[in-house]
DNA sequence: CCTACCGATCGGTAGG
DNA sequence: CCTACCGATCGGTAGG
């Protein structure tokens, strides 16, 4: 409760304004978190909040960034240890058809959220976001490539698009084939390579 | 100039307003669409623009409903003398290709960018949106159903999911392949039916 | 990390 | 359709 807090206080403070963020955003936007909402919801002030970051872009590029760890977490590290190429591109579709039906984020995929939000809104969070999607991009193409599919690009490309119509059935027509609807696509595409 | 206009002038005024406020929100969000920004734009005061609608959730209903019209007559109306069917199916695809491609919003598709932003917003305007993309969907699947897929909703879901791709990969990744990557799919889904 | 501010902008209203 | 407001909230700063 004192205003002087010992560094790891500090850095648990902050650590806590970004989680919370992520939450907040993947329902508001990222750019309809406030940094007033984010206090009252956490009990401090606003410029106990801002003094972390020093201001609202800052934030964001916080936000983002554990976004990225977090989707990193679920989807991909529960799978790094499958065998390399095909077999991994299999189990990491299905933690990723788990990941966005699980409702793990109050708002779901924070990415699927922030990447129409922002692709018109040029500066550093657009390439924020921009280079997250680019990194899973290029690793979902590299294990096309070691599993020596025919066309890598067009699986991937294909794969992505499965993933983006089980969130908008899912979330926003609220259609409860969805979930077997991405399945049976996921499966069209990998299982015969 | 003077304050009072006949009733076609204000009906002029105000679906100049909603066309603006569809261009916007492609860019800003439905959300970040604001009465004062309108105002500015078409030198107009605040008042005079919310006087239109009442309240700004009316306003970003007419927004809405304008985006679907449009969309509708962009995508649809072109291929509407096309025989029904999987022709028709094929043709929708192609046009929605373009209209993808095409830049003709500035903030590309309103609704891929609308959808997510209020799947989790309950209300008028949620419903509103996800109702046009149900009647979109159903259209779709009449269409498939028509053409005696064996599949049909399967094939509209991945459809769908070829478009969302599309939309991401040219809007915020940028990838140049894009548009040939979405062609590519959509012939391997409809051309062997 | 707080209180106490700042100017700007938000949606909306009163009254003409 | 305007001017002239309203309270609330925005991001951000000063100073402790």
């Amino acid at each position: 409760m004192s205003p002087r807090r010992t560094v790891a206080e500090a850095r648990q403070t902050r650590a806590g304004i970004v989680r919370h963020g992520v939450d907040v955003a993947s329902v508001e936007g990222l750019e309809g978190l406030t940094i007033g909402r984010l206090a009252a919801d956490l009990g401090m002030s606003k410029s106990g909040v801002l003094g972390h970051f020093g201001d609202k872009e800052t934030l964001q590029l916080a936000v983002v960034e554990l976004a990225a760890d977090e989707f990193w977490r679920d989807v991909w590290e529960p799978v790094g240890a499958v065998a390399a190429g095909l077999p991994r591109l299999r189990a990491v579709a299905g933690s990723w058809l788990r990941y966005l039906t699980s409702d793990r984020l109050p708002g779901g995929c924070f990415f699927m959220a922030a990447g129409p939000e922002f692709d018109d809104r040029p500066g550093p969070v657009r390439d924020a976001i921009a280079g997250a999607a680019d990194r899973w991009h290029r690793e979902l193409l590299h294990q096309a490539r070691l599993g020596t599919v025919t066309e890598p690009e067009q699986l991937v490309f294909e794969l992505t698009g499965v993933m983006l119509a089980l969130h908008a059935a899912h979330r926003l027509r609220r259609d409860p084939a969805a979930a077997t609807n991405a399945a049976r696509a996921v499966a069209r595409l990998l299982d015969r390579p």
